[in-house]
DNA sequence: CGAAGCATTGAAGTGCGTCAACAATCGTGG
DNA sequence: CCACGATTGTTGACGCACTTCAATGCTTCG
């Protein structure tokens, strides 16, 4: 069930049965959400946070006049408000790009956890620590990158993360956003998504269709986002 | 010496005394860089933490081409870069923007300090969760605000911060950062940023010379800004 | 006193936004 | 299975916030 989860933290530490038993342990239990349904308020105070299982959720904020601005994109095996444990309330809205499943983990579970296996601890404050080294890239393009460049950064940063759980093939994965919810990742209009998308295929980088992102060059499509992983941390971490 | 640290630990949450000489005890030496001097690399290994005692210093990430955006500023009282605990390696560079004076921290140190008082290890661990909570407002400002509300923005946030270390007065605090570093916070180009701090002005919301900003109507930068506080957690925590 | 950095100003350009219409696709119910 | 409205994708015309380039004064400091 936490498979995607597991997946990707042994790819950053071993993890041993004890270990494994005591993260399996800390699932309480799972709920479903409908897409576009918010599974979590901004200001409201949680004692639990949600690993997702299936589907996709995006961390939203938005402006007193309806501006929406989504500050990071969640896939399965991904923690979606784990810095909820320490913050007990979040900035953000959580909410469900697609039908989605997630896990409900009690913050005192997180905490008994951490007691008993610190390494477990640190890798968990590691996780909320990639979330930041996440949100500074985005950041920068934000402020630096040209439209294309962020929208071709977001399909690398998304292609490396699928990969690490299994869910990207060689040339490309399943993108269930429309270029609406693009868009909001991106600080641009629908209207400017949409020809950046074509200025992309016009190129012949990617293709996009029927909630499939086919990746035709994916050196080229680096070079326009000047992208680099580094920021991912995906590889193996001594923690 | 790490007073404002001190200062601002305690307006989160209490500290015994037995707390307080751990935290004094994480300090290995202190060491003074010149402005302009990167205190962190992007990409090197880090085996220890600074903490800012005096000055201010920023992480800032550069594109290819060489542009550079601020993802953060760091105040007195601040960690620039405690997240490198469980990163190891950081994505971003650390530079001075004045000249300070940095706590060297030991990861080390970190990590057994957390493991004898694992609620200061929370703490610890709140404080990066904080970061990142400043960095998804600031992919709202970048994403989201025009130039005249980012700006706006940006001088209320340094208020609040700096006001939490006793580093602010009623009506302003000391600016020392010049127009460019400023428009490389926001995302803007330094023409744009004097024209926005001129509007700012002639708004008669602030005024700023010589090293130090008035802000002469609250109420009304809150306003341009759309401002709320809440996402600094500068309140008292139970952690 | 001169050089270097910083703040300011003007003029012209452009990347992206806005508005508005239409086409394609999808989900739903009859 | 088709009809329907709703959502999503696409296109064109036009506007504007911000950029670019370039010049000038102001400040600071050796």
């Amino acid at each position: 069930m936490i498979t995607p989860h597991l997946k990707k933290l042994r790819q950053i530490v071993t993890i041993s049965a004890e270990e494994e038993r005591a993260i399996r342990g800390l699932v309480s239990s799972t709920r479903r959400i409908e897409a576009d349904e918010l599974l979590v308020t901004a200001g409201e105070d949680l004692n639990a946070s949600h690993l997702l299982l299936h589907g996709w959720l995006a961390r939203s904020k938005d402006l007193s006049e309806g501006e929406c601005q989504v500050t990071q994109l969640h896939v399965p095996g991904d923690f979606a408000d784990l810095h909820g444990f320490t913050l007990k309330r979040v900035d953000h809205d959580v909410k469900a790009m697609t039908e989605s499943t997630v896990a409900i983990v009690p913050h005192d579970r997180i905490r008994s956890m951490a007691e008993t296996f610190p390494r477990l601890g640190r890798v968990y404050w590691f996780l909320t620590n990639v979330d930041g080294s996440m949100h500074r890239e985005w950041a920068l393009s934000l402020g630096q990158r040209s439209a294309i460049s962020r929208m071709a950064h977001l399909f690398c940063e998304l292609f490396f993360r699928l990969k690490a759980v299994g869910k990207a093939s060689e040339d490309g994965y399943d993108m269930p956003l429309t270029q609406r919810e693009l868009s909001e990742c991106l600080g641009l209009t629908v209207v400017h998504a949409n020809r950046t998308i074509q200025e992309l295929r016009r190129r012949g980088l990617i293709e996009l269709e029927k909630g499939r992102l086919t990746i035709l060059d994916r050196r080229g499509l680096h070079g326009v986002a000047d992208f680099d992983a580094a920021y991912l941390y995906l590889e193996r971490q001594d923690l």
